[in-house]
DNA sequence: CGCCGAGTTGAACTGAATCAAGAAACGTGG
DNA sequence: CCACGTTTCTTGATTCAGTTCAACTCGGCG
């Protein structure tokens, strides 16, 4: 819990009084390995954080899946478009190892909301940090080719790059893991 | 000035005393065509809300320019990683036709988070606007291939594709003037 | 030991990029 | 309002990066 309350007094203030209130409806979670969070088809009721595990997002389309986001210790995860707008999702989010996660409801959030100060700007700091991603993400895949995406992921998560299924990487960059196979040993 | 005010509150509520405090904030400015509302380089000082024109975003990488947005009446412009950072922006937002736009400065979004109730939520509402936006062009990049992103744009803002040179639809939806062209006689 | 998923490698294929040239549309000044 | 120059669009030929299909290897695990 501790880990939750320095990730988030690192972007806004939270008084004390309002990190009791918060501290109420945050749960804690055991997660098994290939465990899902949530399935496609299913509403996001929860925005977790991670404590420990690695997690996946990805979309099942026709005849492939689409890796869009992986989820590490100390980040939030969640199918958060459908969490915003409370409709079904498009997207599966599976843990691909064992971990440990906390989370907030959507109805607890709302809650949070009214009754603290920081509740706004905490839904705010959500928003903000999704975004930035996001639009990180999509820079990436507009400016960059292939093997750049997958170098400038491997400088920032070079733990990833071991712990995860080369076919996931792939298709996160939005190659073939064949693909990758090459980019690797053109590298070498 | 109305027309931000429906805007806004149709996606949160807003007292008529935080009305009268934004609207102390939010300044008007006419744009001729091709003016710069940010060039690549500077910090993002604003948000922008347009009334009237159409606007572009983009990134001048080696060689050639990327479209990563378009702004239309009635919606939001800005170069938001830029806003939320305070970091020198990557793009250029620019407008394509004149126009007019509603504005607010960083400062005074600061000044509108610590005065009024709704403040955060203000800014929340940004945030997921922008989340949301972004989210939407990811799955369409990672699941369709260009001549669906083309159908789809086209679907959704038939307008855009009257108002707007075909290079810049092009780059928006990632590929050349030529396929473009070669997508749209291959539909008729 | 044999199976199965993951990774690699090769060959053929394909969609889009690039290069190039010509046609059409646009706007700018006389 | 026309004429000229620039920008945008189109079309064709060629090239290329990445996909697809397929076969083979490796390592873990029942």
């Amino acid at each position: 819990m501790e880990a939750l309350y320095t990730f988030l007094s690192d972007k806004m203030f939270i008084s004390k009084e309002d990190w009791e209130e918060i501290k109420q409806v945050v749960q804690e979670q055991e997660i098994c390995k290939k465990d899902f969070l949530l399935q496609q088809g299913k509403i996001e009721k929860c925005i977790y954080f991670i404590l420990d595990g690695v997690f996946r997002i990805y979309i099942e389309n026709i005849d492939k899946e689409i890796t869009i986001d992986f989820g590490f210790p100390n980040s939030f995860i969640s199918s958060y478009s459908s969490f915003l707008k409370q409709t079904p999702s498009n997207c599966n989010v599976q843990a691909l190892t064992k971990g440990k996660v906390l989370y907030i409801t959507h109805s607890d959030l709302e809650t949070i909301y009214s009754k603290t100060k920081c509740g706004h700007a905490l839904g705010r700091t959500f928003a903000e940090e999704f975004f930035l991603y996001k639009s990180k993400r999509e820079e990436s895949f507009m400016t960059e080719p292939p093997q750049e995406r997958y170098l400038k992921l491997f400088e920032e998560q070079p733990n990833l790059i071991e712990k995860i299924p080369g076919k996931y990487i792939a298709s996160y960059i939005g190659i073939t893991p064949q693909a990758l196979s090459r980019i690797r040993n053109r590298i070498y």
